[in-house]
DNA sequence: GAGCCGGTTTGATCCACGTCAAACCCGCTG
DNA sequence: CAGCGGGTTTGACGTGGATCAAACCGGCTC
């Protein structure tokens, strides 16, 4: 039985994790080890996190020491600047690195909190830093991930810079899908986890404007909505939608 | 003397390039590594390359094998998408690196071209990995410069997702002086590399509305402007304009 | 020095999205 | 089952920035 002690409000449990066995290895660890590197691997995490839906992983400002893999559930991350405006940057899901920001200068940059209850494996960043010298498949593999974050954010600038509305609501959705799809589920259907203020934020929109667009892909037959629950009727329509729009 | 040869239509010397004695070490490289870490360092940097005005350091879409060092000049990177849209990602400067975006899926995901005449540090990928698994400190130092390009573009995510074209305007202009400054040179006026349509696309807005804020701030007494050429008056003016504005 | 050309400025008009406000929906609690 | 509250939808209206268009500016070539 894992012993278990409270840490903030937040559940530690002391188990021996073990990537070796963990079925989102593929999606967060590099594959090709053998035997000896696996078992490295499993020392490197040191524990794993339940956190609760709305409780913060992390909060900007603290301290970094470790990055996060999540092993279920699901993340925002968002900033905070002094006068009071927000924007989340992210969504984060099964399989995901949480806290690659705060390598940087030591603190976490912005804040990450659970929107369902989740659990994370604790990475301790120097443990991870220490292995990927010996590991080249590992130190590869985590300058990859990096890399995809970068490319990941030109993306959103992207987004937010040249894109209207509709073709920003359907290109999340088209994204969200993917990464379902990814982790083997539906591509067609999911819950939504944040809420038409939490997208917008994302999306650089107001609610409302999420929601009306929300409502017009429902008119076109391009989705079936229903609160939180999206189902994709026309993903070609979707795409259409995002590319030619306008010009 | 360098022996020369001409590669695609750039310069490429063959020099015995010498990060241990660059002005630059500072900006690029981490501090604080013994002799003979030096000295693998010089050897890591393959070679230097001439990039004139307007030239292309790499295309998105070639192989990514090397990250860049700029010893001196100014670029841009941008992407493109399938229907026309295109959008810049960012302006690097001296002592910056380029071509991050490329590790993740070894090809390069954007352009990167020079706004003036360039010098740029070529650092195979491979090497530099291979040289960070035996020094620690340029693994942590190259760990760090990721994660610094991952937080810089979510301020430029909150720039395009909250701000309106003032702010962002304000945000640019403030964000150069204190790149230029951090580079010795002077914090309160330098020349634009970069065209109004190009500053618009990083913003996400159109050249007209850079113009008519660039405008607006010399009327306001906050900068002079006489083209490229800028001159700021007031920055602490600028900085209130970005937090306060619209609450 | 005339003429051209890329980049910039400025003005007039348009429209996508924000703002404000009301109603609605659904799950909870007493 | 009434009442409440967070999240959502929908409508009416306002506005910041896009669009369209014309003029301007400075550097270039012939």
């Amino acid at each position: 039985m894992p012993q278990r002690s409270a840490t903030n409000k937040v559940m530690l449990e002391v188990v021996k994790t073990a990537c070796s066995n963990c079925n989102l290895r593929e999606l967060c660890m590099p594959l090709g080890l053998d035997h000896r590197e696996m078992e490295k691997l499993d020392e490197m995490v040191s524990a794993r996190h339940r956190i609760r839906r709305g409780e913060h992983l992390y909060r900007a400002g603290q301290r970094f020491d470790a990055i996060y893999a999540i092993r279920s559930g699901f993340f925002k991350t968002d900033v905070l600047i002094e006068d009071g405006r927000d924007q989340v940057t992210g969504f984060q899901m099964t399989g995901e690195l949480l806290g690659l920001d705060g390598i940087s200068t030591e603190t976490h940059s912005c804040n990450a909190v659970a929107l369902e209850d989740s659990e994370v494996c604790v990475i301790p960043f120097s443990h991870l830093e220490g292995l990927s010298r010996e590991i080249r498949t590992l130190q590869h593999h985590f300058h990859k991930v990096m890399s995809r974050e970068i490319v990941r954010d030109h993306g959103v600038m992207m987004l937010l810079g040249t894109m209207r509305a509709e073709e920003r609501l359907a290109a999340f959705l088209l994204n969200l899908s993917q990464r379902f799809t990814a982790r083997g589920y539906s591509p067609a259907e999911f819950y939504l986890r944040m809420t038409r203020d939490e997208i917008g934020s994302y999306l650089g929109l107001k609610l409302e404007t999420v929601s009306r667009a929300f409502s017009r892909f429902q008119e076109e037959g391009l989705i079936a909505v229903q609160q939180k629950y999206v189902r994709i009727l026309d993903t070609a329509g979707l795409k259409k939608l995002m590319s030619h729009q306008r010009g």
